[in-house]
RNA sequence: GGGGGUGUAGCUCAGUUGGUUAGAGCGAUCGCCUGUCACGCGAUAGGUCGCGGGUUCGAGUCCCGUCACUCCCGCCA
C-alpha cells in the first residue's frame, strides 16, 4: 500500500465499494454524536465523509483532534444507506469506515475558520493567506487561474506562437508609470528597473526575426492600487507578430478570447465578432474609452439646444456661451419613477463633485409635448421635440443633462451611465460584451502645460499615407492603437508599431523630443529599427482581469494567490522590509529618514 | 496627495439619548448524545471597545488628533 494515500478525497464512489483505502487530508468538519463521529476529510480534489464509532479503539483519540489537522485515515469504502446520501458531494454515495489513523500535521488554534461562508477582513486573510487559500471559493479561483493560463499557452502554441522570456532586470523608461528600481552593486549609483511591460523587448524579438512571440509576462508598475489593479505586479498575455496588419491581430485575439471565455464560463458572449468603436465615438456615446456595452444607455450632445431662444434655462445657456458643452443621457420609460429615483441620481452626481444632473421627463397632453420635472418648464414644445429627435427619446422617457468642460462632462456622464443603469437594473449580468476601441489619437494636449504629448504608446504607427501625414495638425493624426474592453473593463491595449526610424524622429519631435534625446532615451530601439525591421504589431491582454471576469470576481486579490495589500505590503512575508546596513553599504545606498 | 467607509472576544457582528457587571453566533475547552452532513443539547474560558488626548459626576457611545484596513479620485505611455 502507498505511504500517504491510495485515492484523493474527491474520487471515491460506489465503484470502490468494499475497497480498503488510505486517505490523507485536512479535517474540514466534525460532527460528533458522542458515540458516533463523522469527519469530513478535505484535500485539493474534494471532500470524503469518514465515520467511526465507539466500538473502535481509536474513537476517543480521534474525537479530540482539532479541525484543520492533517491526518491519514485507513479504512473501508462503505455504501451509504439511501436516506443518508449527500448529493452535494461527488463522494456522497459512500463513506469511509475508519479502522486506523495517523496524524501527519498538527495545528494551533486557527486565527480564521476555514469552513465558513463568512467574509473576513483582508488584513487577516492576507496575513494568513495559506489558510485563506484553503477555503473553497478562492481555492477554486486559483485553480481556475492555473487552468486558464495553461489553456492560453496551448492555444497560443497551436496558433504558431513561440514563448520567450524577457529580462526582469532592465532599464528605466522615461515615460509611463513609475518604475520599481533595483540598485546595482557592480555599478555603484546606477539602477535597474523592473519592466512595466516587455514592450521594447517584444519589438526587438520581432526585429530578431522570430515572427510570432507570446509570453505570460510579469509586469511591474509602482502605481496606486484599485480593486481591479494590483499594486506592484500583474500579468499580461504579451503578444507580438511580424508582417501583419491590425486585422490580423484582431483575428488571433478574438479567436483566442472566444475560446477561453466559452471554455471557462457559462456566460454568453454577446458578439463573437467584437464590434469596433472609434475612440471618438466611444468618448461621445459612453464618455469613456472602456464602455460597458451591456448597458443600453447612451450619451448624446445637446449643446446646440441651449443656443435656441425658446430654451430659457439660463445657467446652462450662459455656460454654453462661454464654451461649455451639454450632453445628456436618456432613460427609457421612466415617467412613472418616483421623485426619489431622480433626486437620488442628482444627489449622487453632487457627491461625485459635480454641480448635479438636471433632468426632466417628456410628456404629452392634448398633443402638446412638454417637460415635466424641475427644469422642464424652461423648454418649449419645439425644443423638447428637437431634443427627442437628437437623442432618439420618446414620450415617457427622461433626460439627464450635464454641462461643463468636455472632459468633466464625459467623466460625469460615464459614471452616470453606470449609476442610472444600476438603479434601473438594466444590466444583463449573464453576458460578456466585448468590443474593440480603435483609432486612438496619436497625440493629446496636456491640460496643465498645454503641450502636445503622446496620448498612448509613442512607438505606435500613425494611420494613413505616411508621406501625406499632416504634422502641422498633430491632433488630427490617428494611430493604429487599439484596446479590448469587456463589460466595462479594459482588458488589453496594443498597437501596430512604428518600424521606420525617420518617421519616429518626426513624431517625437512633435512631442518635444529632439533627435539627440530620442537617441539617448531609446537608443536600443532606434538602433535596432535601423538594421532592417519588419512591420510588426501586437497586443497584451491582462491575464488577471480575464480570470476576474471568468471567476466573476470584482477584486483582483480574489484571483491572486499572494497579493500585496492596497499599500503594496505583503503582510505574511513582511515585505517591504528594512535591510541591514551592510547590504546598503554594498549597494552604495543611504536612507534619508523623514523628519 | 485628496475624499468616503470600517475598526468592540480567536473569527463575523450587535451595542438605544452618554448611565448598573460590554452582548450574540461561530470557534476553543469540558460534559451529554449512534446517522450527521451548517448535527443537536448544556456549561466554562475568552475584552487595552485600534491608539493618544479632551469634554463630563460618568465615554464603546460626544469632540480633537493619530494609526490600520478598504473603496473611490488623482496616478496607471
Amino acid at each position: 500500500m502507498k505511504k500517504y494515500r491510495t485515492h484523493t478525497c474527491g474520487e471515491l464512489n460506489l465503484k470502490n465499494n468494499d475497497e480498503k483505502v488510505l486517505l490523507s487530508g485536512w479535517i474540514n468538519k466534525k460532527r460528533d454524536h458522542g458515540n458516533l463521529l463523522f469527519i469530513d476529510l478535505r484535500d485539493n480534489y474534494g471532500i470524503t465523509q469518514c465515520v467511526i464509532d465507539n466500538k473502535n479503539e481509536f474513537f476517543k483519540k480521534i474525537e479530540n483532534i482539532p479541525l484543520e489537522t492533517v491526518i491519514q485515515f485507513e479504512g473501508k469504502v462503505v455504501k451509504r444507506e439511501k436516506d443518508t446520501i449527500n448529493k452535494e458531494l461527488n463522494t456522497g454515495e459512500i463513506e469511509i469506515k475508519i479502522s486506523n489513523f495517523k496524524i501527519l500535521g498538527t495545528t494551533k488554534e486557527l486565527p480564521l475558520p476555514i469552513f465558513s461562508d463568512q467574509e473576513y477582513s483582508e488584513e487577516i486573510r492576507l496575513k494568513y493567506r495559506y489558510l485563506d487559500l484553503r477555503r473553497s471559493k478562492i481555492h477554486k479561483n486559483i485553480n481556475l487561474r492555473s487552468k486558464v493560463i495553461s489553456y492560453i499557452r496551448k492555444e497560443m502554441e497551436n496558433f504558431g506562437f513561440l514563448e520567450f522570456q524577457t529580462p526582469i532586470l532592465t532599464s528605466s523608461s522615461p515615460e509611463g508609470a513609475r518604475d520599481f528600481l533595483v540598485p546595482s552593486r557592480l555599478n555603484p549609483g546606477k539602477f535597474y528597473a523592473l519592466p512595466q511591460a516587455p514592450q521594447q523587448f517584444k519589438q526587438l524579438i520581432m526585429i530578431s526575426g522570430f515572427d510570432k512571440y507570446f509570453q505570460i509576462a510579469p509586469c511591474f508598475r509602482d502605481e496606486d492600487a484599485r480593486a481591479d489593479r494590483s499594486p506592484g505586479e500583474f500579468y499580461q498575455l504579451d503578444i507580438e507578430m511580424s508582417f501583419i496588419n491590425q486585422e490580423d491581430i484582431f483575428n488571433v485575439v478574438e479567436n483566442l478570447l472566444n475560446k477561453v471565455f466559452k471554455k471557462f464560463s457559462t456566460k454568453k458572449i454577446l458578439n463573437e465578432k467584437f464590434p469596433k468603436i472609434s475612440f471618438e465615438d466611444s468618448m461621445l456615446k459612453y464618455g469613456t474609452d472602456k464602455p460597458d456595452l451591456r448597458n443600453p444607455l447612451e450619451i448624446c450632445d445637446l449643446t446646440e439646444i441651449f443656443k435656441r431662444d425658446d430654451v430659457k434655462f439660463e445657467i446652462f445657456k450662459k455656460l454654453v456661451k462661454s464654451g461649455s458643452i451639454v450632453r445628456a443621457i436618456i432613460s427609457k420609460k421612466t415617467k412613472d419613477r418616483p421623485r426619489s429615483f431622480f433626486d437620488n441620481i442628482d444627489k449622487w452626481a453632487k457627491d461625485e463633485g459635480s454641480s448635479g444632473l438636471a433632468y426632466f421627463t417628456f410628456e404629452k397632453d392634448n398633443n402638446k409635448i412638454s417637460g415635466k420635472g424641475p427644469i422642464g418648464k424652461f423648454f418649449s414644445p419645439d425644443a423638447c421635440q428637437e431634443i427627442m429627435k437628437l437623442s432618439n427619446a420618446e414620450i415617457g422617457d427622461s433626460v439627464f443633462f450635464a454641462c461643463g468642460k468636455k472632459k468633466d462632462v464625459e467623466k460625469l456622464l460615464s459614471s452616470a451611465r453606470d449609476k442610472i443603469a444600476k438603479d434601473l437594473d438594466i444590466i444583463d449580468e449573464s453576458i460578456f460584451a466585448f468590443c474593440w476601441i480603435v483609432d486612438y489619437p496619436m497625440y493629446e494636449i496636456d491640460e496643465k502645460s498645454g503641450k502636445i504629448q503622446f496620448s498612448h504608446n509613442p512607438f505606435s504607427m500613425p494611420q494613413g499615407d505616411i508621406s501625406k501625414l499632416n504634422f502641422n495638425q498633430p491632433l488630427s493624426i490617428k494611430a493604429y492603437q487599439y484596446d479590448i474592453v469587456c463589460n466595462g473593463i479594459e482588458l488589453s491595449s496594443g498597437a501596430i508599431r512604428n518600424h521606420i526610424p525617420e518617421l519616429m524622429y518626426k513624431l517625437f519631435a512633435i512631442a518635444g523630443y529632439d533627435k539627440e534625446s530620442v537617441e539617448e532615451k531609446f537608443s536600443g530601439m532606434i538602433n535596432a529599427l535601423s538594421y532592417g525591421a519588419p512591420p510588426h504589431g501586437g497586443i497584451a491582454p491582462g491575464i488577471d482581469r480575464i480570470v476576474m471576469l471568468l471567476a466573476n470576481e470584482k477584486n483582483i486579490r480574489e484571483i491572486t494567490m499572494f497579493p500585496l495589500n492596497q499599500n503594496a505590503q505583503d503582510l505574511m512575508m513582511n515585505a517591504p522590509s528594512n535591510v541591514d546596513n551592510g547590504q546598503l553599504k554594498e549597494l552604495n545606498i543611504n536612507i534619508i529618514k523623514k523628519k
